[in-house]
DNA sequence: GCTGTCCGGCTGTCTGACAGGTTCACACAA
DNA sequence: TTGTGTGAACCTGTCAGACAGCCGGACAGC
């Protein structure tokens, strides 16, 4: 292991504290001069520490105001770059209907009650963005219930960079009612742990998802 | 857009210079005084923006020596992080089977050649190290040529984790010969654009690679 | 109540300095 | 001739201090 410079032990501490959320996101950081003494090293330390935070994507620094933080864990977009909906969508299936069916064999009563909690919370929320939110969360849950972080990970990506498309918001309104049902039948299929319905079920919901997006952008 | 400070339009420079090959991997780069008078700032500007490179990856710094560049894109790792190896064997086949699927309809005369470049560089290579960095190139050649910048990218990252596992390296010896022949199906599936016979062929080839690497894991 | 001014805090950048790591040439000894 | 070691030159890592410009709030004047 190298010997970690100054600025290197400090940036660790700050990304540490970011990652494991004692810093939340929005939440304001000392300023650099607080920092330095704090710490114990002068201010350029410091600067380079917040610059290499800011580089991942982990803070934000607003000249007068301070530091950030405005993300807990390294933005996916910093390496998936932009996609197309249509490579969006064409390959979600392949990804979460797999994830489905493990999700239906391995996930906790934990995870199932959790999974149980974002259903509910969805068919009686009302305000499309934090629908959009909660559905994030509900797709995001099923790939942790799979027990394959590659999957959990993949699809945190896809459904973020999804999220950054426009049309998303457009499209949910209309898809409420038929989603809260499909949302349904997935979560029945993996409390009951069948793997088959889990992924017949993803299935269509990702299909009737697509074709609704299709729709929307071919308008 | 936020006006850029000089830290950060330095930044942008190095960064540009790096991805765009400018700056090929394995480059030092000038001294940080050098850089500050070529860009009319001072070392600190040029150390914070150096930081920045160095926290995405692209560069390293060595005290006394200097800094140089040791990839030409952002790490996968750095969101990737670390999978094990049950997790990313998985998680493969549901990526790459469709991704060779769409490959045999959608690749084109160039890719093709590609393809068949690597196969028949393989297939005389006895160097395993030379080996496994051409079956890299393969299957990423494969889903570049799925036309799915999705895939595209997951395939990539999924090889580089996998790479770095160095169990890869020890097995590929005792699969080379199968391997070859895997790949040459493979490969005659997307020639003559058969999608169902390309999936099948990517799929026992990642089933019969799992199968040896799963032995190897569980000795 | 509204407005304009001022002040304290913060970031952005610059300068100059020194310690410690790295390399290489050159003089000196075996 | 060969080997050694020693110092100079260059590099990064860190520090302290300084000043300009941005920002928000307090405060006096209207």
């Amino acid at each position: 292991m190298a010997r970690l410079g100054a600025a290197e032990a400090v940036f660790n501490v700050l990304r540490g504290e970011i990652e494991s959320g004692k810093l939340e996101v929005g939440a304001k950081l000392s300023s650099e001069a607080a920092l330095a003494q704090e710490y114990g090293v002068s201010r350029s330390v410091v600067r380079e520490a917040l610059r290499s935070c800011t580089a991942l994507g982990l803070t934000m620094t607003r000249t007068g105001k301070g530091t950030f933080v405005i993300a807990n864990r390294v933005a996916a977009d910093l390496v998936l770059g932009q996609y197309s909906a249509r490579d969006l969508t064409e390959a979600r299936p392949h990804i979460e209907v797999p994830a489905a069916g493990l999700a239906a064999q391995r996930r906790t009563e934990e995870e199932l009650e959790s999974l149980r909690g974002i259903v509910d919370a969805m068919s009686s929320e009302d305000d499309p963005e934090v629908w959009v939110t909660l559905d994030s969360s509900f797709h995001a849950a099923i790939a942790r219930a799979s027990g394959n972080r590659v999957f959990e990970r993949v699809v945190a990506d896809i459904r973020e960079a999804l999220a950054n498309q426009s049309e998303t918001l457009n499209m949910v309104a209309d898809r409420k009612i038929a989603s809260d049902r499909e949302h349904e039948s997935i979560l029945h299929a993996i409390e009951v742990g069948s793997s088959e319905d889990a992924q017949a079920a993803m299935e269509a919901h990702l299909h009737a998802v697509g074709v609704a997006l299709n729709s929307i952008l071919n308008k």
